[in-house]
DNA sequence: CTGAAAGCGCTTACAG
DNA sequence: CTGAAAGCGCTTACAG
């Protein structure tokens, strides 16, 4: 039978060494006579004792934990981001927690609970108004690091969306039909403006030909939604070129194509964004993020400040390219 | 300029109280004087104070947070499951933090530190072998429950997996065609055995039929295999009877069978398993699992666990069931 | 309702 | 290499 509350005191006791001691073999210190570590080790072992994060945390000043907040969780693209942040402060032994916003609760928590969300070393926020989701407390100690948002508090990583929207205009424009937008509407004011940066140079590119886009529609993260409008456009009209603002839209959008029986680069075009792995299997024309290459850019950020350094933000933004498929 | 190391005391001292009575006010202790308190808050807000997180944690003894813990991150599966943990543990003022154990390192830092493991108040882990991986320590004060997986230490909320893939073969089995089976092969040792039991359900089944299953392919969650694997299948079989362990697999499987111009109910029929959104619009045939009261159960247990509830752990299984649709 | 003080369980100079 | 002690920044009885 176990005791519970087993402190760094207990395993002193018993071993006849002192807490200091006990702590250094904790904490891997060099400076330990190896068989006292050993003797340490095996009380440890023996008594079954657990240090207590929190006073770990509390004298050390640091979790070797980061936070990375998401606006939701829809897979492919989070991970990819997080698995470049990870590649970064593994090696300096941090590792990092994801808190994902799905829902209104979510928000709140971290717009007013500076307590949990101060709780780990970094924060790297993706795709959220970084400046109004933490305005109502400045994190001080705590660096953050903004991921597709432009902050000006705070150091920003960026994929140039406005010109991956031009890329997608130009490749769209250059065809004869009547042209869509499917984008993503945010279900948070706090959430940020990529998706209206790319369909602004989307938009941009299609006038610069004198053309024009015929309907925007925006949408939730749904692709149901996507799928009813798909079947709207493609019954409606003879030949429609679409611009997906994001691929999780694109997908939806070909199967009602094949539904129907359309072929693509014939019948439709369709430029998504993105370039997920399913886009790739429904052999979908896109915009390609470096999404990799964002995460680990914004872990070194991050990890910089968490060391110290401390000169004034900036952001970094890296050039999307277009891909085409066959759509 | 504001100071970096701002604390309780400086708080205390400024407005002239105790720091006994800011913290009765950070914390809305009813014990305080409204004026006392409006005071307080006052100067809170001028100095910028934030209360320490780790310093709150060690006194108080708890975080308010918990710590779900899944084998990847592949999005609306775990999203929906995550929807499920909150409900109940928002109204008790806790929030759940997400660790997907996506690669080797995240596996070791949860089997090896148990610091940050163990840095909030409660545990649930999806679909991993939890009595081996927290092996090497025994969590004590921090409760565990097990989700998709049966735990002989830790309270378990199952799906019975086994029955599902019965269903999946009694569907399957009504046809003629030869029968093939796509499944998750874990990529790692501590992914819990929640695909074998779909697939021996479903050869259990399809051998009590006196049929016999052609093939199994086993892969990483990953599409462009399924794609690949559904394109040899379709190629050298006339009619093929398939059951994906995941829907994941069904929807690369049905876009093979889409390009070719197979049609779903006669050139082949798939069943697969989890009832995503994307099965619903492709109309695959599938297994539905209550994903949303599967999350709602365990939080409702790790909370009840968190106040101190001290029986013998137990196993809640849930009933999956047939959704038939065009494939 | 409030303040002074003990205590949460560690880490880390400090002196040896 | 080691121990005793101060300190991390809170919370919470306790006495008033």
């Amino acid at each position: 039978m176990r005791k519970k509350g087993l402190t760094i005191k207990d395993v002193a006791k018993k071993a006849g060494v002192g807490v200091g001691t006990v702590s250094r073999v904790l904490n891997n210190s060099p400076h330990v006579n190896p068989k006292t570590r050993m003797h340490v080790l095996k009380v440890i072992e023996e008594l079954g004792y657990i240090p207590n994060p929190h006073a770990r945390r509390l004298s050390s000043g640091h979790s070797g934990i980061i936070t990375t907040i998401f606006p939701q969780m829809v897979g492919e693209f989070h991970q990819l981001l997080l698995m470049g942040i990870d590649r970064v402060l593994e090696n300096e032994g941090y590792t990092s927690f994801v808190y994902p916003l799905y829902s209104d609760n979510r928000y709140r928590f971290v717009k007013e609970s500076s307590d949990f969300v101060l709780g780990t070393d970094g924060l790297i926020i993706d795709a959220l108004n970084v400046d109004r989701l933490l305005s109502q407390y400045i994190p001080r100690n705590t660096p953050v690091v903004s991921l597709e948002y432009e902050s000006s508090n705070y150091d920003s990583v960026l994929v140039d969306n406005f010109y991956g929207g031009m890329l997608a205009g130009d490749y769209i424009a250059s065809f004869e039909g009547e042209i869509f937008i499917v984008t993503h509407r945010p279900e948070s004011e706090l959430e940020s403006t990529v998706f209206d940066e790319r369909v602004n140079g989307f938009i941009e590119s299609i006038e610069r030909k004198g053309k024009k886009v015929s309907e925007i529609f925006e949408i939730p993260l749904d692709w149901l939604q996507a799928f009813n409008i798909a079947k709207g456009i493609f019954r409606r009209v003879k030949r429609s070129l679409i611009f997906a603002a994001t691929d999780y839209f694109a997908f939806p959008i070909v199967e009602v194509a094949r539904l129907l029986g359309l072929e693509g680069k014939k019948d439709f075009y369709l430029c998504g964004f993105d370039n997920l792995t399913l886009s790739n299997i429904l052999n979908i024309t896109t915009i390609k993020q470096p999404i990799y290459e964002m995460g680990r850019m914004a872990g070194e950020i991050l990890l910089k400040r968490i060391k110290g350094y401390s000169r004034k933000p900036r952001a970094i933004v890296l050039k999307p390219e277009l891909i085409v498929r066959k759509t």
